[in-house]
RNA sequence: CGAGCGGACUGCACUAUCGCGGCGUGCCAUAGAGCACGAUGAGGAAAGUCCGGGCAUCGCAGGGCAGGACGCCUGAUAACGUCAGGUGAAGGCGACUUCAAGGAAAGUGCAACAGAAAUAGACCGCCCGCUGAAUUUCCCCGAGUGGGAAAUGCCCACGGGCAUGCGCCCGCGGCUGCGGGUAAGGGUGGAACGGCGAGGCAAGAGCUCACCGACGGGACGGUAACGCCCCGUGCCAUGUAAACCCCGUCCGAUGCAAGUUUGGGUCUCUCUCACAAGGGUUGCCCGCCCGAGGAAGACCGUGAAUAACGCUGGAGCCUGCCGGUGACGGCAGGCGUAGAUAAAUGGUAGUGCUACCGCGCUUUGCGCGGGGUGACAGAACCCGGCUUACAGGUCCGUCUCGGAUA
RNA sequence: CGGGGUGUGGCGAAGUUUGGUAUCGCGCAUGGUUCGGGACCAUGAGGCCGCGGGUUCAAGUCCCGCCACUCCGA
């Protein structure tokens, strides 16, 4: 496993609560330092039908990947915003940018 | 060839690579939310949650009332409001399609507007008889179909007679009034005591007759709905029950967050009870059952609607044969095929197919190039249906209609 | 998973029980009043009653199927 899913409410509200916010073009990163890395996707009924909405996750989740080994450990939460078509690779494009600015990335140069 | 009708099926494919879920096997003493390998992993509607079951618990399912659903017939089925075959009605030239299709002489309600009249009567009209006056106002009593007074009125045309120019009498017709007959006709309306033709009559009328319709009875065919034929009755009560209702059939309640296992220990305080109170049982009533525990606080402990089971082998799927018009049933063989829970099937790249666009060949179509589209939609206990959404494509029929050719 | 509620002019509501001309307030338009505006007075435009079928002579109302929004319980 490369990051783990945060489930609890509790959890998800004290990110929201102490976390910090950066906005990107196509979506909302909430994070807050931790012992181990998680990750909650936010996709509500505004974003469509079910078909929709786990298809939005799923990208979300799968950019996500490419960045969780080469980080230091975090609580995530991903927004996305509405839009009318949603693509893999501007969500990667954005979260490496956020991590970046954070300066979350190790220094590994692959 | 064109336009249709009915039925069945399909629901992008392949490759590489990086990932995810549960399952199986194996690895490690840095044994865990671990790693490796293997096979496997969304639908025809998984949707809406509109019906019916399985299953589970309560409960014993006993009765009554209430409530709900269904409603031509026969069959299929575990069951159904589903399906199949038939009957009837409506629509279409036709193949065919559609239909909540019991009862309106058990009762109640409703039927706006229009119209003479609305579920029943008689306004106009038509016909017959009588009449050529009567109408209005006031008064009286013994209060009646009573009596009296005043005012205004005493019809028109034609023919004949008497009389002679006023006028009177008779006849026929009209008009007015009164009494009766009638339901043929009356701009309406969704609907007007059945339609239409002939006879009949003073005028008319099922008053009489033929045909059609209605109602009642019988024979025949069909398991039945019903069909068809014969006889009889002149015929009487419109529509609405997706208004209340009546008749027949069916329905115990709650839903996998059902339910099962674990859900601890110690102490303190308080409450109710034995012919009772309380609780459970369907919305209510009766009846029946339970009947000694219940509530609060403190400390230790704790993953505790985030645990495990239920959880997927089931009215299962595929193939063949047999029975049946068919729904479906029987037999034989084969298959092992999702089980998540902040919720697994995806991302990226490529190739092909296809939609779309452009060019060329006179058109159908074909070829070349571009471009980068692929519907509706995501299992949540499981089945059988229904309903709704859906790009594009394929196949079938002694199927229908129209045109052309032989 | 189960159970309700709502949808009517631009906005907010009545009418649905018991079927028969769709009404009210605000807003809008025109005219009057005023030096001008507001207020006030008069006039009247704006509705396939959420969508699609059915029953009925006739449906906003009754029945069936959908759609959207919204609430409640576990």
């Amino acid at each position: 496993m490369e990051y783990l899913r945060l489930k609890k409410e509790k959890s998800i509200s004290a990110t929201l609560k102490k976390g910090k916010r950066l906005h990107a073009e196509t979506l909302t990163m909430v994070f807050l330092p931790a012992e181990r890395t998680y990750l909650a996707v936010c996709v509500g009924k505004k974003y469509g039908k079910s078909v929709r909405r786990n298809h939005i996750k799923r990208l979300l989740r799968e950019a996500f990947r490419g960045y969780a080994q080469k980080m230091s450990p975090c609580r995530v939460l991903l927004i996305p915003h509405l839009a009318e078509k949603y693509d893999y690779h501007a969500f990667s494009r954005d979260i490496g940018k956020m991590l970046k600015k954070e300066g979350l990335l190790h220094e590994q140069t692959s």
